[in-house]
Formats: C-alpha cells, structure tokens, sequence
DNA sequence: CGAAGATGATTGCGCTGTCAACCAGTTTCT
DNA sequence: AGAAACTGGTTGACAGCGCAATCATCTTCG
C-alpha cells in the first residue's frame, strides 16, 4: 500500500515523446518499405536476420525470439515470404519437430536492394537527430531495457 | 547515386536495442493493463489524452493527432469505450459534422483506478533503466525524431 | 445564391498479429 | 520399454488497425 511515485513533468515529456516518435517512426519506416519495394518491416527485418544466420537459414522459434514476435506470427509471416519467394522452408535434420527458413537468392537479392532505401529513412528519420553519444547512449539504455523485460519474463523458476 | 551510408556498429547496435526494446516494452504495457484492469494500451492513451483536456472532451480528429492514430482507428476505439461506459459522444456545438468524445464519470474512475499500476509499470520497465541526465535527453531526442517526423509529412505546400 | 472543392467522421474491406487449442515429435522417469 | 510431461510448430478464431470510399457538412468563389 505504498504511494504512487507518478511521472514527474521531464519524465511525463520523455515518454510522451517516446511514445509518439516512436509510433510514427515505425509508420514511416514501414511505408517507406512498402512503398519502395513491397516489404513490410516485419518482412525486412525476418530477411535481415535470416541474412545474417550462418546458411541464411533459422529455426522458426529463434527467428521468434530474434524478432520479439509470437511463433505464430512468424509461422504467418514466413508463409508469406516462401510464397513470394524470398524463402524457402526445409525440415530441421537433427530435431523432426523442426523447421528452418532458409534465404533463397531471390531473398538476398530482394535484400540488397531493398536496404539502402531502408537504412536512409532511419538515418533521415532517426539518426540525423541523434549525436555520437546520444546513439552510444541510446544503444546502452535500450539494451538494458531489453535485457531487464525479457529476463523478467523468463520462464525460469530460480531453484 | 551516393554511395550507401551503412549504419556503424555503434548504430546497428543502438537500432536494434531500441527496436527489440521498444517491441516488448509495449506488449508488457499492453498486458499489464490488459490483465489488471481490462484495458489495451491504446484505450488507456485515450482516456488519459480526454482527461488532460478542457472539459474532459475533445473532437475526433484532435484525438486522432494527439495519439497519432488514424482517424478510423480512434472512431473504432471510441466506439469500444463508449459500449463500455467510459466515454460518451455528443455533438460538437459550432460544427455540424463534429463529435466530441468525453469522458464520463465512469471513465474517470476507471483511469483513477487503472493509472498506478500502469504507471508502476512504466517506472519499472522504462525508467529504472534511466539516470536523470538520461530522461532530458531521451525527451529531447525523441521530441525532436517526433516533430522532425511530423513536420515532414505536414501537408503544408510551402509558398 | 449555388456549384465545386475541402474537411470531419464513419464504414467496408483486407491484412497482420496474438492467444489458445492442437498435433507431432522428443525427453524424462520409473 | 512406455507413459507422462514437454517442446516446436501450425491452425482457427478473433481483435485491432489502416486505407480507400462514402456521406454529411462547411467553405470558397464565380
């Protein structure tokens, strides 16, 4: 029964413009991909992670965790890339349950192409307002942030 | 034809940190509310942006600028609070094609009631991760990202 | 004034994402 | 070995959200 420490005025202004930012940056970024090439930023950032994967292949539950998504989520979403085919599926050899996305060449190609785009709007959108510290900082922070949520949310029972 | 300016090390980790961050920390919010007081984060940024404001009431679109949604989103989410009680519509006096949202009575006690253990949350996930120096800078940074973002898009043809 | 164009809000539609239920395969334990 | 518990992944049902189209009202301007 302990009293409500509320935001204070600075904190109330950092989440608002977070909260904001925030969702309109990701609109954005998601038009402009949309726009420019026909990905989604879900899609991109499957591909990206896929991309950087030894093999360019992954099983579905760690692109999951990679992307903070639910594993259906990323069921759906691959579906769609295989039928695009920037994706294709293959079974997991040493786990029969398993699945493992794999990048195709049209996947890569569709990557590099679609990149440079990408990483402009973030430069344009984010990074062009952030000094060399203010990123150092913010990876720094954020990371923790990460950190501290998902390790909250662990499903281990200490002892 | 310029060259690509690949995002540093430095700054792929900042990017990624703030995106995975930013991804879990809204579904824990939205959970918490969810779970403790039946209500989704976006409801929650309503009632809160309808309660900040004179007489508690605001018209449709303002409400859609202030919480940078869609003008069909907010009619929708609108339409839930009303069905639940919290909000009621009424005409808006001086133009004819206007609502006014307002929070009823209700409403105000369902955010009274719903707001520490929101707010708790936010403190705990978000701004125990933050030094005071941190806060400043996170609102001045993303207040920056926002109006750079929305400036951008504003629909004024300049001359 | 009255037609043409802007603006506020809602609705139809499609897409995406989550949760819960489920099946297939794996591990554990006796 | 074989039952019980667990894990990986998919699917069905469903909610939320945005876009584009639409309707009603307001504004502008000939």
């Amino acid at each position: 029964m302990d009293e409500v420490r509320w935001l204070s005025p600075g904190e109330q202004r950092a989440w608002r413009a977070y909260l904001e930012a925030t969702r309109v940056l990701m609109q954005r970024l998601d038009h402009q991909l949309q726009r420019d090439s026909g990905v989604s930023l879900t899609d991109y950032e499957l591909l990206v992670t896929l991309d950087e994967a030894p093999d360019q292949r992954m099983r579905m539950s760690s692109l999951a965790d990679a992307t903070m998504a639910s594993r259906s989520g990323v069921t759906r979403a691959i579906n769609r890339l295989v039928a695009l085919g920037w994706v294709t599926r293959r079974p997991c050899p040493d786990d029969r349950r398993g699945q493992l996305a794999e990048l195709t060449d049209a996947g890569r190609r569709k990557l590099v192409e679609t990149s440079p785009g990408h990483v402009a709007a973030v430069r344009d959108h984010l990074f062009d307002c952030l000094s060399p510290r203010d990123v150092e900082r913010v990876g720094q922070v954020f990371g923790e942030v990460r950190d501290h949520l998902v390790e909250g949310s662990a499903t281990s029972v200490p002892q």
